[in-house]
DNA sequence: TTAGGGTTAG
């Protein structure tokens, strides 16, 4: 057989008309007519079909094509793929319509022979003549059978399992554009998730760009680095895809700005969103919950954005309102999230949407936050009416109703309800029990319960007729007026258990516990080390948790020593650690020591919140020295530059304090203080931005020196002699420290806006003062 | 293709 195919290539150009060929034309164009049943022959011109001899003496086109297409597939078996190419490019040459020889080959030939190549690991050779093949304007794919095609998947896995993905994918790509149906080869996020390990967003979209479903395969892409926290990769993917069709894809967008919420990158997502309305680009549903859910924590922006929506006229649909109340929760804006939930009442009501348990449960979460358990009991009751069953977040939330509220006894009795109701409890939503313990200061029964899960765990009832709520509502079901289900109704006889759920404690179960400690330092030290021996490692919160119980049990020393434990084993204190260890030495009088974490704290560059500047304002309730009305001072500008509002009136009753100590002329006993609220006892002269207290810190923290002088205006007569006071005061301290004072100071006394008082009420006021 | 629950400082 080799030896016949032995042809050289001037004689295979040589035509075959009329000449016999090696190959026995005879037997092969009887072969090929019979063979050829989807390409007709030309109608015969006679009656009748023509005469073999007739087809022999005058070929016709497709016998000649099926003569160089029988002779190439040959040699194309017998390894020798030039040859092969040769003869077809020989014959393409002058044959009008490349596709059409195709139809001659002998596929199962050709592919023997490839695979030949491919099984030699020439993998490279295979491609390149596929290449010439596309270029002769013959398909290649079709020139391959399943076997041929399964041999070079194979190869390519090759380079894929060697890790050489950029060759892997610029052979896809060469292999797509010559008709080969690539995922087939790799599944192709298999490849997309190793280029996002690589961190190649570039490779990912080029090796995406292949297919006609790429956007799909970009927003997995973006998705997986929004899942390695890598938004820089993400947003390369987002550019390119833009380039990549004609206009942004909105499930593109959706999923950039999904991701930029999971980088916390808020700001970013709304960059995106004004790109699309600055290129007069609708965005669909999705993109606007995807840009309401990621600002959810700016309850306003959120508002902004669904307005905006409206007014697109693009309507909103369960998932955002679902946002909008998840949004209210945030900002514990109960108000609002009641009025959201009865428009999307009436909305349901009309049959445009219905209300999910997401629905519910965000609407019971926000009732639970703010301790209102009776209109959390009055949502489930809308949600069972409605046919909807709850699940453990529901009944995680409606617990915590009660726990918020400190009512133990109710959280456990929806917990024991949930049980019978057949839904299986997770460790949230015991940690939530936990927590009702804890702030009922009930930490007994929190043991208790917490020693009687890890030992028995809970009863299954799954699949043994648990779900009281699913037979109710099922039962319900056809019935004209609503029946409602109550939460006392269920008859634990109705249920049988079987086997066991385990309890598994988590860290955060472990940091509930430590809390119900109370001020047993051992105790919560104790549990540290169970949770360790458990492989659970002590976070944030446990070592915050651990000062503040040995602040409660007065131990300074041992909150410093737990302060300087969570840095021993690997754990930056944040601003919340920072602010517990505070407030362990201001409760215990060590103010040095608060004044000093402060400082350091800040130096670290961990910025202070509003609880750590109430919690170091309150260190003191007396002033003593002038310094010490410095430093109280200092934070309080400190903490308005911040941004916070201060609690005026009660630094403001501290500084009178100390004024009046001036004319008092005698040491002060302990200071009785009283802590308003904030909706009572406001002093009428409180401004929102308190210009008494900002003149006294401006005044106090200088020195007193010649030509200083005392700006009155714009002070009430009230405002005007403490502030007067104030600099007596220093000037007495100042005195006391064997520095006299012998330079005027200078009083302006001219009144400004919004005082109240005329210049010579102030006038009159500071007179008497001074000639006390 | 979206969206929901727990523990820390006041």
């Amino acid at each position: 057989m080799r030896e016949q195919l032995l042809i050289t290539a001037s004689s295979i150009l040589l035509p075959p008309n009329p000449s016999p060929n090696p190959l026995n034309p005879k037997s092969y164009a009887l072969k090929r007519f019979t063979l050829l049943p989807k390409k007709p022959c030309p109608p015969p011109p006679s009656p009748g079909p023509p005469l073999l001899s007739d087809v022999s003496r005058h070929p016709p086109p497709d016998l000649r094509l099926g003569y160089y297409a029988d002779l190439a597939s040959k040699l194309a078996s017998a390894g020798r793929i030039d040859d092969f190419l040769m003869i077809a490019e020989s014959f393409l040459a002058t044959e009008t319509d490349p596709s059409r020889f195709i139809d001659f080959v002998n596929v199962e030939l050709v592919s023997a022979g490839i695979s030949r190549f491919l099984g030699d690991g020439k993998l490279r050779t295979v491609v390149e003549a596929l290449g010439k093949i596309e270029e002769m304007g013959i398909r290649p794919s079709s020139l391959l059978d399943g076997s041929a095609k399964q041999s070079l998947a194979s190869e390519c896995r090759k380079l894929v399992d060697g890790g050489r993905i950029e060759e892997f994918v610029e052979l896809m790509e060469s292999l797509a554009g010559y008709g080969f149906s690539v995922k087939e080869f790799v599944e192709p996020f298999a490849i997309l998730k190793i280029c996002v390990k690589k961190r190649d967003p570039h490779m990912a979209v080029r090796y995406a760009s292949i297919f006609p479903h790429a956007p799909i395969l970009f927003c997995s892409i973006i998705q997986e680095f929004g899942k390695k926290q890598d938004l820089v990769s993400a947003l390369i993917v987002f550019e390119a895809s833009k380039w990549k069709s004609d206009g942004p894809n909105m499930y593109v967008c959706r999923s950039i700005i999904d991701t930029c919420g999971l980088c916390g990158d808020f700001l970013r997502s709304r960059c995106i969103f004004e790109e699309l309305l600055a290129q007069n680009i609708t965005p669909n549903i999705y993109v606007f919950n995807s840009l309401m859910n990621v600002n959810g924590h700016d309850l306003s922006y959120t508002l902004h954005v669904y307005n905006h929506m409206q007014t697109l006229g693009v309507a909103a649909d369960v998932a955002s309102y679902n946002i909008l109340l998840k949004a209210c929760c945030l900002a514990g804006r109960v108000d609002l999230a009641q009025d959201i939930y009865k428009e999307v009442q009436h909305v349901a009501s009309t049959g445009a949407l219905k209300m999910d348990i997401i629905t519910y449960s965000t609407t019971i979460k926000v009732f639970a936050d703010a301790k209102m358990w009776q209109m959390a009991l009055k949502v489930k009751d809308d949600m069972l009416c409605a046919g909807v069953n709850p699940n453990i977040v529901t009944w995680s939330s409606l617990i915590s109703a009660f726990a918020n509220a400190g009512l133990v006894e109710q959280a456990v009795n929806v917990f024991e309800e949930m049980l019978l109701a057949g839904c299986e409890p997770n460790t949230q939503c015991c940690n939530i029990l936990l927590y009702a313990c804890v702030v009922a200061c009930q930490y007994d029964r929190a043991f208790r319960f917490f020693r009687s899960w890890v030992k028995s765990g809970f009863p299954n009832t799954r699949g043994c007729g648990g779900n009281i709520y699913a037979q109710l509502s099922a039962k319900n079901t056809g019935n004209s007026g609503a029946t409602c289900v109550s939460h006392h109704i269920i008859d634990p006889h109705q249920v049988s258990f079987s086997k066991v759920v385990p309890f598994r404690p988590t860290v955060a179960t472990y940091n509930i516990l430590m809390k119900a400690c109370g001020t047993d330092f051992w105790r919560a030290k104790a549990l540290m080390d169970e949770m360790r021996m458990l492989g659970l490692y002590p976070n944030h919160r446990s070592w915050s948790i651990l000062i503040d119980v040995c602040g409660k049990a007065h131990n300074v020393q041992g909150a410093m020593q737990a302060f300087q434990n969570m840095r021993n084993a690997g754990i930056t204190p944040d601003v919340i650690a920072y602010t517990t260890a505070i407030k362990a030495c201001v409760e215990n009088k060590s103010l040095k020591m608060a004044f000093l974490l402060f400082e350091e704290m800040k130096r670290y560059l961990i910025q202070p919140n509003l609880v750590t500047y109430n919690t170091l304002l309150r260190a003191r309730s007396r002033y003593g020295s002038l310094q010490e009305v410095r430093q109280c001072l200092a934070i309080y500008q400190d903490m308005r530059k911040a941004g916070y509002s201060s609690n005026d009136y009660f630094l403001k009753e501290l500084l009178e304090e100390w004024c009046e100590g001036v004319i008092k002329n005698s040491e002060l006993g302990p200071v009785q203080m009283t802590y308003p609220s904030c909706s009572s006892g406001k002093p009428k002269t409180d401004k929102p931005q308190s210009l008494l207290l900002e003149k006294i810190a401006v005044l106090l923290q200088k020195d007193f020196v010649k030509g200083s002088s005392v700006d009155l205006r714009g002070l009430s007569k009230v405002e005007a002699r403490i502030v007067v006071l104030a600099v007596l005061r220093m000037i007495k301290e100042t005195y006391n420290q064997g520095k006299p004072i012998e330079d005027d100071l200078i009083i302006f006394t001219g009144v400004g806006t919004g005082s109240g008082c005329s210049e010579s009420e102030v006038q009159g006021a500071l007179i008497k003062v001074l000639l006390r």
